[in-house]
DNA sequence: CCAGATTCAATTGCGAACAATTAAATGTGA
DNA sequence: TCACATTTAATTGTTCGCAATTGAATCTGG
């Protein structure tokens, strides 16, 4: 016999906060995916033209503070934007070590082809923004207190 | 001028709850490595594991529907989980086109071994069961929303 | 001034994740 | 029965995500 009842039992699937965001991401992706395939991005791509549309002209590790993603990932993937003509990529002449990443003019006017993107999210969502907002905060909580302990 | 305050802008990415879960299932990604590399798994060869602890000899569709993830994924995931003696594959006499995967002794034993995982995460998490069973309930909610939508 | 440490991006290699296709087995209706 | 559709895994190709390493530029202490 189960040596706890299943509602309780911490090695079970349903039981673990773990996969339900990890499949909650998969599930945004997927609704992603047919809006941003319109604008010829992917989710990554699409997270990192947020920031860029906040502020560019920013070297390639400011990025990756701001969306915990290394240079393994973000040299490849700004590489791909830069051969869609959204952004440009130029050494810096101050400090040669840092690539500066730059808005084309495409770059910058698809911010507003993509301004339907978050209604269309909200409307999937099937909530109200006060609660999303609440959930948000939350598990933006979460997020910092694993990543305070990651260089415990 | 900004069209909106940025506290409200929908283009801004702090806003966006996708980021959100996007941001925190990688930061549970980094918290169960260092756990997950002694017991020899990838986080979601981890999952894969915690299904087929709960029930095994069941075909790759029901792992692929239990974890949201299908063939392309699995596939591979399995082959490489049969290469470290953790599952075995065998096609099902009864239908011929499903693959079934039973777990190894090895496979059964790697339950035990893995029993310290959950409290370490909780651990890291710095945050009360009852907290997280809530912050779980409304995360799989919205993930089976955003699911509904999926084939609109 | 300069040797050694640090920072930054790029690279390599591996494991997901998924779309699209393929091929084989099974199910179905006329 | 049998042509045709459906189901199931496997395969192929592209894109992430990250660890580990490399190499160049910059910083720092003596």
């Amino acid at each position: 016999m189960p040596r706890k009842l299943s509602t309780l039992d911490p090695q079970r699937l349903d039981n673990q906060i773990c996969f339900a965001v990890y499949s909650a991401a998969h599930a945004f992706n997927r609704v992603y995916k047919p809006l941003l395939d319109r604008l010829g991005l992917t989710y990554p791509q699409y997270l990192v033209m947020l920031v860029l549309w906040e502020r560019d002209d920013v070297p390639v590790k400011d990025i990756g503070e701001r969306l915990f993603l290394d240079s393994g990932t973000l040299t490849p993937l700004l590489k791909r934007l830069e051969a869609a003509h959204l952004v440009k990529r130029t050494r810096s002449s101050e400090d040669e070590r840092q690539v500066l990443i730059a808005l084309t003019p495409q770059g910058h006017a698809l911010k507003e082809k993509a301004r339907s993107v978050p209604p269309s999210i909200l409307a999937a969502s099937d909530c109200s923004v006060s609660e999303l907002v609440a959930m948000k905060d939350e598990i933006v909580a979460l997020r910092d207190r694993l990543n305070a302990v990651i260089g415990e």
